[in-house]
DNA sequence: TTAGTAGGGTAAGTAAAACATACCCAAATA
DNA sequence: TATTTGGGTATGTTTTACTTACCCTACTAA
């Protein structure tokens, strides 16, 4: 139903729609999205619950919703930032900082980009996703990039190493969403860094 | 309720516990543990559902049990596959190609321990997760050893470097999860070990 | 002016799922 | 032989997700 999903998907939110996604976001700081129920938001946002299924037809479709708009401003700001840095492994580090920072300022976001979106049905083709997709994209290019000037070497392939560092940075900001730990965006820039582009190996 | 679960949840697998286990391991095949229903369960095995909730209380604690049983076999083989490997480098490298060929051999529990338990309440005090702090604990050992020896730089904190490591290769192993894309071990293994071993940076 | 109609919104239902309780019955034990 | 124990079921009760039918106001075209 989700790609049926009822009426008017994309207008200049009426009234009532919105109130469903600041409903929405209102929520999700206090619980996880999987519990959140059509009751809780109707009910927070003042709104009948046929109406969420009007516009949204699925809570699901709410959650896209809401984290488009979210992280359609973070991706400007990314993008923005990378410019004017010189050098592939300057900029990697700045990506590499920027995330970091970025789930530690927005948890509650992070939490659910990193652990609750990825095994929703729909989610792959999501608009969220289509912007995740332009931060890789934009990363790999940057690999690319320095792989062409000489800068990083030529004998690992772009999509691995991407991999290797989105992951590291991702299950080092878990423990911290996971437990409520502290994580502080230099110090594991720092090491991310210090592992990707200098390596553990003490006598090479 | 999950925490009260009403009575025998250890005992020696009466025959209708076992079938309702055996029953989700089939029907994990099939789909993913979220659109699993009771009924779905209570069929499959041939059962009533008030017997899951008398023995487990919960969808989830069958989930639980079966992970537990499955990670507890993997837990001593590649507990066994370290021993006898000289260096910690080397160690290291046996490691993350064991859980690469996991990953790849066992792409159902894979999906479900990388994607669907971590956010299931609960999870981080079941069984399954005790046995996967003892992985890291592996890990975290031979890093620290590594570290001692001389052989791993002593800059980079080892909690850092190990997740590091395991997001590299959680991360490397998604896309194949997600899109059923081949993985290859040693080919990823290799990737993994020249990114963090070597590094990336072409003019030290 | 008036007849329609589009769009924001609600009341009220339905089917299925999760979660519980009370009970049955056979075998083991006192 | 009386009774408990433990595997198992029949049978609810509530919540949830999802759906339909409809209301009402403002605007629009005849």
């Amino acid at each position: 139903m989700a790609d049926s999903a009822p009426k008017s998907e994309q207008r200049s939110s009426p009234p009532g729609r919105q109130k469903i996604m600041d409903a929405l976001k209102s929520l999700l700081k206090q619980k996880e999205f999987a519990a959140i129920t059509w009751t809780d938001i109707a009910h927070e946002a003042k709104v009948n619950e046929g109406l969420i299924y009007k516009y949204f037809g699925d809570l699901r479709n709410v959650l896209f919703q809401v984290l488009k708009e979210f992280v359609e401003y973070y991706w400007e700001r990314i993008n923005l930032d990378v410019r004017g840095i010189e050098g592939s492994l300057n900029k990697l580090r700045k990506i590499i900082w920027n995330l970091f920072y970025f789930y530690a300022s927005e948890p509650v976001f992070a939490r659910i980009l990193l652990l609750e979106v990825r095994n929703l049905p729909g989610y792959f083709d999501s608009e969220t996703y289509k912007i995740h997709k332009s931060w890789s994209r934009l990363t790999r290019d940057i690999i690319e990039d320095g792989i062409a000037k000489g800068e990083i070497r030529d004998d690992i392939s772009p999509r691995d190493l991407m991999n290797a560092i989105y992951g590291a940075i991702e299950h080092s900001c878990l423990p911290g969403l996971l437990f409520g730990h502290k994580t502080d965006p230099d110090a594991l820039t720092a090491s991310v860094c210090k592992i990707v582009f200098e390596a553990i190996n003490k006598h090479p």
